[in-house]
DNA sequence: CGAGATTCATGTGAAGTATACCTTTAGGCTTAA
DNA sequence: AAGCCTAAAGGTATACTTCACATGAATCTCGTA
């Protein structure tokens, strides 16, 4: 009986059509043929990188600009476009894009030289290496033969962060070392006080050339999405008001347009789903919950047990207390926890770090706070929608095996 | 009453340890001539 | 004799621990007005 249920559904599923017409345009991932608004920027990029033409080195390049103000987007499209001429002039241009913020892929040198490493053909193993041999490694694949090579690092800021500046620094300076080939370094930060607090010999070797992103003003924003949504869904799906509403929320946040096309796909989504045949504003706001939910329970559902077992009993403690908690009581807590569980507990000062982790990760607000004759300690907040707190409760719950 | 000194609870840096994984090397076994 | 496999040795990165010191404002202390 279930079987038939499910078949009509698959059934019912296809012969229902699709609201879209083409959802990857939606899709952050996404390269348009024509970019608007970043018109000069994307000049200027190409006029700094055009040397790689003439098998020349570009100057390292900086780009700075706030999430969503399309610093990714415009870097790919220009390099595509450049690998595109690269080829038909047979001029030997690689280009490797890195998001480094991509943990356990490049969070440490180790593991971003790895990855290097690998995009040059060379299996690298995750552990027992030298780095410096590693750094071997990558020399011989990349002197191999006689190429210009563009190295596009975004959120460069989380790397440096966890890693230390002497990683760009040593990249930089590979160019001494390499007798054919040339690399320039594309570093990309949403960070605007990120240059401050590098070193500035790195800084002056990687800011070669610098571009800054403006945020997308409201009106710009209206014309991309109105742009993307005629690609991507069918005609007259898109009721009056909802692109508005949509650019009004990405407004909200600083002119974030991947923020924007994102509610877009999954307002559509949603849509789609409830069997509507129109995207109303209502979805809008439904998506908004929903892309923060999702966000959310992503980033707690894949973090590790231990990070797990510190981020639950702050949930819990930040219920039961309704306000700032401390780092004292959570590990407290965390401790009975551990054994209730059985779980190997860490010591204080890891937890502490797990903290900061957490905090970077933004599931939690902990600032470090001086209490006086009461000594010193993290005032720890969720920044966890409290719709969310029960879901965030069960998987926590569930992935620990804790008896309820 | 106010300037220092004190104090607390934990932050934070450095160095050490355990674990997991890698490469190299040496020995033992098999195979082919 | 050459080739291949396995186990041990020697080395590394990473996550974590241990040790020791740093922090910074509420509170205390004590000299002074």
């Amino acid at each position: 009986m279930v079987n038939n249920n499910l078949t009509m559904f698959f059934e019912k599923f296809l012969t229902k059509e699709s609201l879209f017409k083409d959802k990857k345009v939606l899709q952050s991932t996404y390269i348009p043929d024509e970019i608007n608004h970043r018109d000069e920027q994307i000049n200027t990029i190409a006029q700094i990188l055009a040397p790689a033409l003439r098998k020349e080195k570009p100057s390292n390049l900086f780009i700075y600009g706030k999430t969503g103000t399309g610093k990714t987007l415009s870097i790919r499209y220009t390099a595509e476009q450049m690998e595109q001429v690269a080829k038909q002039q047979e001029v030997p241009l690689s280009v490797f894009y890195l998001n480094c913020k991509l943990k356990k892929i490049a969070d440490t040198e180790y593991r971003l030289i790895a990855e290097l490493a690998r995009f040059f053909g060379k299996a690298v193993p995750p552990t027992g290496l030298p780095t410096d041999e590693v750094y071997n490694i990558f020399f011989k694949a990349l002197d191999s033969e006689e190429r210009v090579v563009l190295l596009i690092l975004d959120e460069i800021d989380q790397l440096v962060k966890k890693a230390g500046d002497e990683i760009i620094y040593n990249l930089t300076r590979i160019n001494a070392e390499l007798k054919r080939s040339h690399v320039s370094i594309i570093g990309i930060s949403n960070d605007l006080m990120f240059a401050n607090n590098i070193d500035p010999r790195v800084k002056s070797s990687l800011s070669e050339e610098e571009i800054v992103f403006p945020p997308y003003n409201a009106l710009q924003i209206q014309d991309i999405l109105h742009k993307r949504s005629s690609q991507a869904f069918k005609d007259s799906i898109i009721t009056e008001g909802v692109i508005a509403k949509c650019a009004a929320y990405a407004a909200r946040e600083h002119g974030d347009a991947r923020r924007a096309l994102e509610l877009l796909r999954v307002a559509g989504e949603l849509a789609e789903r409830k069997g509507d045949t129109t995207i109303m504003i209502t979805h809008i706001d439904d998506a908004e919950e929903k892309i923060e939910r999702d966000r959310i329970l992503d980033i707690v559902k894949t973090q590790p047990k231990q990070f797990q077992a510190t981020l639950y009993p702050i949930l819990m403690t930040h219920q039961k207390k309704k306000g700032l908690v401390y780092t004292g009581e959570i590990y407290d807590v965390y401790k009975d926890l551990c054994e209730k569980i059985g779980l190997r507990p860490l010591t204080q000062r890891r937890i502490s770090d797990i903290v900061a982790e957490l905090d970077m990760l933004g599931i939690i607000n902990a600032k470090v706070i001086s209490k006086g004759r009461f000594g010193r300690t993290r005032e720890i907040a969720l920044a966890i929608p409290s719709q969310v707190e029960p879901k965030i409760r069960k998987i926590l719950e569930e992935d620990l095996g804790v008896a309820a």
